[in-house]
DNA sequence: TGCCGGGGCTAATACGTATTAGCATCTATG
DNA sequence: CATAGATGCTAATACGTATTAGCCCCGGCA
């Protein structure tokens, strides 16, 4: 066992060429500033060293020296990879990955962060964000606390999704549920709808703001727009209560409670959309086996990716302007699950 | 626009507490040699003022300072996410994100590796893999010229997956084809087929070798043991050269293929397994829909994932021993694609 | 009083690179 | 022939942390 090389050094390579460290480092960086000169038989001699020598420069001593890493930072609040969360994250690190391949970084996931509570927090004992230039935000939420201490610390991020102000305004890339929630409102509403329910999860995430305040905005004009939350595994109870109520649309949060609810009219021996229509607002979070092909809005999750990289690497090298805020459009899907309310129904 | 606040450093802290930066460098890496002795007031009034700044030591002063870093590279040879290869990396990542977690590393993935000729390459122009303390490296094939100046370097890494030596012998956590591809084969002898064939994707590959040896090595009995070629696309043409040949069983080494070839003969009004007993050579690495349940065996990715990450991290500080390889077992699946070749044949 | 020893801390340095001020040397100009 | 300006390079320093040699002070002992 031969003891392991030292690492070939600028130092190495300018001994070997005659010339100083900082001619080798002036001649790696290729810089032709007017302020800096070197002679092209000296460039070429640094050049052919470098070559011969396999040398690359040290990135940790780089990053130390300049100011950036090009690296970027994925902070994700729940395992990337786990399969809970599978199909959640994946189109995101789908975009993420192709757009940090374009620009040339390389993304670091905060694995080591450690889990309290069962999610993961950002700011404990050894917190190591600024390994990277910059970071990414993932999760279907993220504590306004954590934010408030980025802001204060001036840390370069972006939220992949909209997220609320926290101690000042957050940069993100998001989705617009709203205006996707009101579209498909709208069109029940034309379809004939009076009676709608929007069949919802919780009321703390952003997303979830959003889209409830979409159905609220574009349903002024129905006869009844009501809310619930949905019990996970209680189909029945939920159609139950719609059918009480009376409601012939059900606008559903969580793509699974769609599913269960789709199945529980069905053996109920309910028709969808004949008796009762159902619309979904998103994309399956989790592999949810269904054949049904639901009315709803498919959440633009990979572009989110790639654009969350393309702002943080602007405020990052500062070439951003102001605040960094975009919500993607949703693109809307026909399905057959929105219907007319009742046959009888006069409908022009 | 305020200026950015320069980052906290040790010498901040030192100011602060009424010390120098070494003994905030002592406190914080709790160094309580015999050589070293910092009284408890001092020590409390630096961690005091450590917990009020919230000030976090920068690791890549730190990686430059001292030798390590906490950071696991992960190199992919195609890219990690897109949909292609989803189903192939994501059991890896999984495995791997989960014993990088335990053992309080951060993963960087190495996106920024330029692609030349479809697919990325480590040694380039600014090779950053040095970011890493050390590397795994994933890829259906990977280039033996890379690896063998991996081993040139000393870097630290390990293969997921098996790999033939290259300039030295190459450290990796693979699966046992070998084996598990014997197993079947006995049980297709035992179970009267006399007439093999082993439908190959191609012969690079340390797989594909594997698999091919283990399927030679345990058909000595048989009548005839041969090998082709699967063509993408043309599973009919393979279906023909199987019944022209009289084989009774194929050894399908990709799951896609498999799955053509099962439709191909139902199209052709065959039975499987009662005219062909179709095995298969591994999971699924795209996703391929199909209600069969096909007998063959299961590749522990997400186990390899695990263990890559624990050979490596031994590797890094030294702790492991000599070379590491392991092979890990494949679980065999009963699937209902391999039957007896014939009703005639007399079975006891 | 003088010396020794040990506890408690700091000064100095290393890690490898990027950057900048400025030193030689040479050419052109008056 | 002195001077100004261009050219080509280097010395010095900074980045933030870890490590080590060694300084200072104080108490104990002869």
């Amino acid at each position: 066992m031969t003891a392991p090389p030292r690492r070939v050094t600028q130092r190495d390579i300018a001994r070997m060429a005659g010339v100083s460290q900082a001619t080798v480092s002036l001649v790696l960086n290729n810089r032709t500033d007017a302020e800096v000169r070197i002679a092209p038989e000296t460039r070429d001699r640094v050049l052919r060293v470098i070559a011969e020598t396999g040398y690359a420069a040290d990135p940790v001593a780089r990053r130390l020296a300049s100011r950036f890493n090009r690296i970027i930072g994925v902070f994700t609040y729940e395992p990337a990879f786990p399969s809970g969360s599978r199909d959640f994250f994946h189109p995101f690190l789908l975009g993420i990955e192709e757009y940090a391949e374009r620009v040339g970084c390389d993304l670091l996931l905060f694995t080591s962060a450690p889990v309290v509570d069962g999610r993961r927090r950002i700011f404990h004992q050894d917190n190591r964000l600024r390994l990277a230039d910059g970071c990414l935000l993932l999760g279907r939420e993220i504590p306004g606390a954590e934010l408030h201490r980025l802001n204060g610390d001036g840390y370069p991020y972006v939220a992949v999704g909209r997220r609320d102000d926290a101690g000042g305004p957050v940069p993100y890339v998001g989705a617009d549920y709203g205006t996707a929630v009101a579209r498909l409102v709208e069109t029940a509403l034309r379809r004939g709808h009076r009676r709608l329910t929007y069949v919802g999860m919780g009321m703390t995430a952003e997303s979830s703001q959003d889209r409830r305040q979409g159905f609220v905005a574009a349903a002024t004009t129905a006869e009844s727009a009501r809310q619930v939350s949905a019990v996970p595994g209680a189909a029945d109870a939920t159609l139950d209560d719609l059918r009480a109520d009376g409601s012939t649309v059900a606008f559903v949060e969580d793509f699974a409670t769609a599913v269960a609810l789709e199945s529980a009219a069905r053996r109920r021996g309910l028709t969808v959309p004949g008796d009762l229509s159902i619309v979904t607002l998103g994309d399956p979070t989790a592999p949810v086996p269904t054949d049904i092909a639901f009315t709803g809005f498919r959440i633009p999750r990979e572009e989110m990716g790639r654009q969350s990289v393309e702002v943080l690497t602007g405020v990052i090298d500062g070439s951003a302007g102001g605040l960094q805020q975009r919500l993607l459009p949703c693109e809307l899907v026909e399905g057959s699950t929105l219907g007319t309310p009742d046959p009888a129904v006069d409908r022009r």
